[in-house]
RNA sequence: CGGGGCGUAGCGCAGUCUGGUAGCGCGACUGGUUUGGGACCAGUAGGUCGCAGGUUCGAAUCCUGCCGCCCCGACCA
């Protein structure tokens, strides 16, 4: 992409109301524009990081045997009432009327929705398991929205919802989007630490929260420090072995991490003094089990081997995208701006052209920048006729990974200059080199 | 919803106390000189001062009501 032909409206200096760190840098990157409390306008290099986020939550969704489907943001109130949940869920629920006055709210979650997919369709024990997902925006009413994206109204999401015909078989499901969350997480860069969660009114111990440490995290956390170095599991990791993944989450359930809501400080205490880390952490996913709170009263039913019906066991497993694009730059962003992982930059590498108008410099220029198109690499060509110094800063705030500068000293020698967002490093290459460097694929 | 703060040009702000023709920096635009870490010169454009009502000869400024936004708390992907 040439920035001349592109929409990038950077800041100098960060509007008034944005306070933390990944607030400021979105709207002086020019990835986002705020429309109302709690309500954001993604801008094209916004997007770009949504839809990588997007897709990494979706390949190890469907890795993992989800299914994606799209269900729609507007939902009857009438499903509602059959869960009893219409009444329930209060003032964060968004109601609407249409121009029949018919009952009508924007969807704060889909459990209600799902069910009544699968239980059109579903009636038999051989049809499971099931595990459906969407990426779908949502809208909760949220009392008082803050902190940029991280605490939006309205906001991206994966839903996954579960479908098993007992609690064994729920509890293999749930296992799945464990290990699938750590995957996810740990692709984007992230260190994720699950922790035992609150699983709200239905009770029972599956439910955990997937934490990363961040300074500006909203919630207080406790753990073992050896979940900062532990293994993610590999992409061919079986999912359908069900003692394989317990072993699996046993391990990354072994020691202490807890969020302060369920911290238990005597339990912490026995963690050795030089392994406790307490800290600050952002929530980017939870997943819990929640049997048949909803497949009971919405009738969801399947029949078993010996012909009896019985309420399907469910549970839902959710992630916030949107979330996550200011998450990951809480955790990882300096003085000078937001340091992208490779795997959702929104481009992989900036050129910047150190002397517009040089022939010679421009020249070069071109030639990186088609070759790299051609290679099926997004680069951001800063083609503009500013000073360099701007370039430099400008690349700095957007945080793409690699910057190659191109300018006249180097070319003298045949050279360009590549430098390495995340640590700073600078090397002269060949423009072959460059290249080179620039198209090989990111770790997966 | 309780407490605090703020709405003046795209962004950051001054002006409000003490009423008298709306300003500064950055950004944008034009022309020129420039180009290796946020350039310089000259010029230009851009604001019903959040909205409505009131007081006054006169309101960004005083009064009343409303709207919006941010921060702290209780709640949450």
């Amino acid at each position: 992409m040439r920035l001349s032909r592109y929409f990038l409206p950077t800041l100098r200096e960060p509007p008034r109301e944005a306070e933390i760190v990944s607030h400021r840098l979105m709207l002086r990157a020019g990835m986002m524009r705020q429309e109302a409390a709690g309500i954001y306008a993604f801008l094209p290099l916004g997007l770009r990081v949504l839809k990588k986020i997007e897709q990494i939550i979706r390949e190890e969704q469907d890795r993992s045997g989800a299914i994606e489907l799209l269900m729609p943001t507007m939902q009857s109130a009438d499903l509602w009432r059959e869960s009893g949940r219409y009444d329930a869920y209060g003032k964060e629920m968004l109601r609407i009327k249409d121009r029949h006055e018919r009952d009508m709210l924007f969807g704060p979650t889909n459990e209600e929705m799902i069910t009544e997919i699968v239980r059109a369709s579903v009636r038999s024990y051989k049809d499971l398991p099931l595990n459906l997902y969407h990426i779908q925006w949502k809208f909760r009413d949220e009392v008082r929205p803050r902190f940029g994206l991280m605490r939006g109204r309205e906001f991206l999401m994966k839903d996954a919802y579960s479908f098993d015909v007992d609690q064994a078989g729920a509890h293999h499901s749930y296992n799945k989007m464990f290990v699938a969350y750590l995957r996810t997480f740990a692709r984007m860069g992230l260190k994720s630490i699950p922790m035992r969660a609150e699983s709200g009114p239905i009770g029972g111990s599956l439910s955990h929260e997937f934490i990363i440490l961040a300074q500006t995290g909203e919630s207080e956390v406790f753990c073992h420090k050896d979940y900062l170095d532990m293994a993610v599991p590999p992409a061919d990791v079986n999912f359908d072995d069900i003692s394989g993944l317990q072993q699996i989450v046993d391990k990354w359930t072994a020691e202490y991490a807890a969020t302060s809501d369920m911290h238990d400080a005597n339990a912490f205490a026995k963690v050795p003094a030089a392994s406790q880390v307490s800290a600050r952490g952002i929530e980017v996913g939870h997943i819990f089990y929640f049997g048949t709170k909803y497949s009971e009263p919405m009738k969801a039913v399947v029949a078993t081997g010996d012909g009896k019906e019985v309420p399907v066991h469910s549970g839902s497993y959710g992630i916030g995208p949107s979330r996550l694009v200011a998450a990951i730059i809480e955790a990882s962003h300096d003085e000078a701006g937001i340091i992208w992982p490779e795997a959702v930059a929104p481009f992989k590498a900036a050129i910047l052209n150190l002397k517009q108008g040089d022939a010679a410099t421009d020249g070069a220029c071109e030639e990186l920048y088609r070759g790299l198109s051609a290679k099926g690499i997004d680069a951001l060509y800063n083609d503009l006729d500013d000073r360099a110094g701007a370039k430099f800063a400008n690349a700095d705030l957007i945080g793409v990974p690699y910057q190659v500068m191109v300018g006249p000293r180097g070319l003298a020698e045949g050279k360009i200059e590549v430098k390495t967002r995340a640590s700073g490093a600078k090397e002269m290459m060949s423009p072959a080199a460059a290249l080179d460097l620039l198209t090989r694929p990111p770790a997966q």
